[in-house]
RNA sequence: GGGCCGGUAGUUCAGUGGUAGAAUAUCCGCCUUGCACGCGGAAGGUCAGGGGUUCGAAUCCCCUCCGGUCCA
């Protein structure tokens, strides 16, 4: 920063300020630097120096709503020059670092090696580009300014003979808000700003109105970073304005909500039944904007200090306040639900999904609490009605919203219904609850102690509840060494299976050999491992090749044995045999996809793939785990466009002209380097770009078999298969085990299932009839110990060992004896299997003589090497050997013995 | 991606290595003109699955499956 504002003329002073007479001036009460026309501005227009002063009083000379602000934007830099593009996705596939697009810029920039580099499809550009940020959620619905999705007007050229530079920039954006917006020249305040970025950043000039910020344009000149960086080749104009503040201070509306939305905020005041009283809103929001709820220490002061400026009770505040504040973030909540899912997010507990779920159930939780009879995908319908004039695409999507916001909302209930059955439990018992009870509750369950206070437990909240739990999730990852190779200098390996997929051999030049087993070469046909796709193997002068991975641009085979040297011409021969296999599991993961995107719904999309020779796996974004009807159905599918030949055909296209052509459903796999992408389009069925190797047409690929579908984790479901005759090898398998198994069972095959489930009935069966006779005996035997036991003194010693009968027969007898003989002590003797399992059990009366059927049971199991345990009245041991059934009786016998004369 | 919690009767759950339990629903009986309630009784279990440790595992260890949840 300081490195800019000390040199503003070759930063900053823009052909504008020269032209029109700007001031650069240092605000007197931050210090920052701005450049103004208003001779008497002394400070600079960023709260808390200057106070919002469009509220009610809106500077611009026209009206405009939500989309008509669009409008005006586009025509005005369409009408200069610029193309006008459509919005890209909100969920970010092509860049590695983010799950949401966070700015218009984001659209343009590739990111290779940690390095940043921008493509522009047209120069220059505008882009009305949604992007999501949920960093500030608690803000959202309340500071009147702060959404979790806004539009980004981005204004984006690069300093070529096409685009322009920071002059002409300035110039545009000064025209935009002069001209169609009518705003007066001296309401402009520019200020001085740097902006980072990925890998590259540059200095801004922000542009103010009435006290807020409605653009900020980015002059990207460097690369690298502030410590290390150099001057770009092609400097681009990052220039990035909100929408909804443009929209806003042309309304002058309370908060930006109240006219960012277009109907939706009416329409969900009515079905809500909320009041709004506009002059209160209208005050309160002008203070409340200056506050940022991150920021103030103390939330209930700051609410209370509110209430009393504006000379009502704090509780009158809060409900009128609170109820509108919730219908806010609830319309922004499934504003950017709408888009997100649309884009083929999906709310999850696991990664960008994860703050989907957050809003959504934030949405769910303000409905609930005001008990308001309203739906999502209601509010969904009305954002997509107003909405659609501006981007049409979210009108296909509808159905698709509808469907996942009724799932989402079905989870939400039955997380609710979780929750109070825990506290309910908690209310009821005794125990204290501790504060690792808290971290594990909110942890593991999701309940957070504020709530627990909520429903009247009497527990305290630590302060740094929140860094105790975040200390938790604290481990550091070792991380992983990749082995490198000294590559500088290696051209390019030409990759022959590029140019023709059917090259089988090959000649080529050894430029370099690693550790006499690395080696990479002029050229292949060799497959090197990418996007999920096993490398092709094969042989080197009759070398054995045991793998091939790519370093950048550079393919290195691994090899066996090397009999050749740098410099050397050697021959290369591909295995076709591995080669083919791979290759129908590349395209029928290809189709497999498209099966399960018709099937399942458009919020599918590939989340991960892996294509080895044995089997490959696809991963699909999806919200339930499938049923095997719904594999069964998508197999179907698959092996219906088997069956249809389709013809597979390859393409290398221009990044926007595939984007333009098929979308960004292209992007399955997610990032496709560079500046042309190959495109695999199997007819009617799957486009994508990929950089494998696949068949010409599916009928070639044989059957598809599904093996497996898991839940990888929440959102994402892993299918397995095997195609061809992996295919055919997996089923014959699969055979032979059925075969196997009829034939053990004596049953046949379609009759394998009943003579199971016969089988196991009749086994429950005989293990109660079983259970039954063993207490029937048990009674007889009862009444046969009186004359049969044993006599010592008071005492009777019963020892008994039946043949075949086991550990339920010894303790029904014991049980039922002892209640009937108090001065039994019955010993009961298992031999089963080659082990022995000791029964005691010891009547009231024996007891009273000082007898423990636990120091009996640890007494007599020393006869056979055993042990065991148990209290007075019932213990149990045993052994691993068989016991003697008469050591165990005069062992018994003497303890008894023992105890009576002490 | 990194964690954490859970899976026991139809249902909701208790059960810290020693005979698998409670509540509720079900069935039978009693009470009642009838219903609700009440009383008594019965039936209901692969303790998610597999392996291990142990004389003995619902309980301890490992793996798998299923569900939930937190963080990035």
């Amino acid at each position: 920063m300081e490195k800019f504002s000390s040199d503003p003329e070759r930063y900053y002073e823009v052909e504008l300020f020269r032209s029109k007479g700007f001031e650069r001036k240092k605000c007197t009460s931050c210090g920052r630097f701005f450049w103004t026309l208003d001779q008497n501005r002394k400070t600079c227009a960023e709260q808390p120096c200057q106070q919002y002063e469009f509220i009610g009083n809106p500077p611009t000379s026209k009206r405009y709503d939500y989309v008509e602000t669009w409008k005006q934007v586009e025509n005005f830099f369409v009408k200069n020059g610029h193309a006008s593009v459509a919005r890209y996705p909100v969920v970010c596939r092509w860049r590695p670092d983010l799950f949401f697009t966070v700015a218009s810029i984001v659209d343009f920039q590739r990111i290779e090696g940690g390095r940043v580099t921008f493509q522009l499809p047209e120069n220059p550009l505008i882009v009305p580009q949604m992007c999501l940020r949920f960093n500030d959620i608690a803000n959202v619905g309340v500071s009147g300014k702060h959404f979790t999705s806004f539009c980004m007007i981005g204004q984006h050229s690069i300093a070529d003979d096409k685009g322009y530079w920071k002059d002409r920039c300035v110039e545009l954006d000064y025209e935009l808000l002069t001209g169609p917006f009518g705003i007066p020249p001296k309401e402009i305040v520019w200020m001085e700003d740097v902006w980072l970025g990925y890998g590259a950043f540059g200095y801004a000039l922000e542009y103010h109105v009435g006290g807020i910020e409605l653009g900020n344009a980015v002059f990207t000149e460097f690369e690298g970073s502030p410590s290390d960086y150099r001057t770009m080749s092609n400097r681009v104009i990052d220039m990035g304005a909100g929408l909804e503040r443009f929209n806003w201070v042309t309304q002058g509306t309370p908060t930006a909500y109240d006219c960012a939305f277009g109907p939706v905020v009416g329409q969900l005041l009515e079905k809500c039944g909320v009041e709004y009283d506009h002059n209160l809103f209208r005050e309160y929001s002008k203070i409340a904007g200056a506050l940022n709820l991150d920021e103030v220490a103390d939330l209930a002061l700051a609410k209370k200090q509110v209430a009393s400026k504006l000379g009502v009770t704090q509780e009158v505040l809060e409900q009128k306040v609170g109820h509108l504040q919730a219908l806010y973030a609830i319309a922004d909540h499934v504003r950017s639900l709408v888009f997100a899912i649309s884009d083929g997010g999906l709310p999850s507990n696991v990664g960008g999904g994860y703050n989907l779920r957050v809003i959504l159930r934030r949405a769910l939780g303000f409905i609930n609490k005001y008990r308001w009879e309203v739906k999502l995908e209601e509010i969904a319908d009305w954002h997509i009605d107003y909405l659609k004039a501006l981007y049409p695409e979210l009108e296909e999507h509808r159905g698709d919203v509808a469907t996942i916001l009724r799932v989402e909302q079905r989870r939400y209930g039955s997380a609710e219904e979780r929750t109070s059955k825990i506290v309910e439990t908690l209310k009821s018992s005794k125990k204290a609850i501790t504060e690792e009870d808290l971290i594990m509750f909110y942890d593991s369950e999701g309940i957070t102690p504020e709530l627990l206070k909520e429903k009247g437990l009497p527990i305290t909240i630590p302060d740094d509840f929140y860094v105790k739990v975040t200390e938790k999730h604290m481990v550091q990852k070792p991380e992983e060494e990749k082995a490198k190779f000294n590559i500088e200098g290696l051209p390019p390996t030409r990759l022959i299976y590029y140019e023709d997929q059917n090259v089988k051999e090959f000649d080529a030049k050894v430029l370099r050999l690693f550790e006499g087993k690395y080696v990479v070469l002029n050229q292949t046909a060799m497959f090197a491992r990418a996007g999920g796709q096993e490398p092709d193997l094969g042989m080197l002068n009759g070398c054995e090749v045991v793998d091939v991975s790519k370093y950048g641009d550079i393919a290195i085979h691994t090899i066996k044995n090397c009999n050749f040297k740098e410099g050397d011409t050697v021959k290369g021969k591909v295995d076709w045999h591995r080669r083919g296999i791979i290759m129908r599991h590349h395209t029928a993961t290809h189709i497999v996809n498209g099966a399960a995107q018709r099937y399942l719904g458009s919020w599918v999309w590939q989340h991960g793939a892996f294509k080895d020779i044995d089997k490959a796996r696809l991963d699909i974004t999806h919200f339930e785990h499938l049923s095997d009807k719904q594999v069964e159905e998508i197999e179907r599918l698959a092996n219906m466009a088997v069956q249809m030949n389709l013809p597979v055909t390859r393409e290398v296209l221009p990044r926007k002209e595939a984007e333009r052509k098929y979308g960004f459903r292209i992007y399955q796999g997610g990032i496709a380097p560079g500046n042309s992408v190959r495109i695999i389009n199997i007819k009617d069925w799957d486009i994508e770009a990929c950089g494998g190797t696949h068949a010409e047409n599916t009928g070639i690929i044989g059957p598809i078999k599904i093996t497996k579908a898991e839940r990888v984790q929440d959102g994402t479901e892993r299918l397995e298969y095997v195609a061809g005759e992996v295919a055919v090898e997996y089923m014959q398998k699969q055979a032979r085990l059925i075969s196997n198994l009829s034939q053990s069972l004596g049953a046949q095959p379609e009759k394998l299932v009943e003579a199971v489930s016969n089988l196991s009935e009749q086994y429950e069966d005989l293990r109660k009839k079983q259970k039954n006779i063993a207490k029937k005996f048990a009674f007889l035997m009862v009444d046969k110990i009186p004359t049969s036991a044993e006599k010592i003194g008071k005492i009777l010693l019963y020892v008994s060992s039946e043949e075949g009968m086991e550990d339920d027969f010894y303790v029904t007898t014991g049980e039922e004896a002892i209640s009937k003989i108090p001065n039994l002590v019955y010993l009961g003797v298992a031999n089963i299997d080659g082990k022995v399992r000791l029964f005691i059990f010891c009547g009231k009366e024996a007891q009273n003589q000082g007898i423990k059927a636990g120091d009996l049971v640890k007494a007599t199991a020393k006869t056979f090497g055993g042990s065991g345990g148990g209290d007075a009245r019932f213990a149990q041991g045993g052994g691993s050997k068989q016991g003697d059934v008469q050591a165990i009786k005069r062992e018994a016998l003497g303890f008894v013995k023992s105890k009576i004369k002490a």
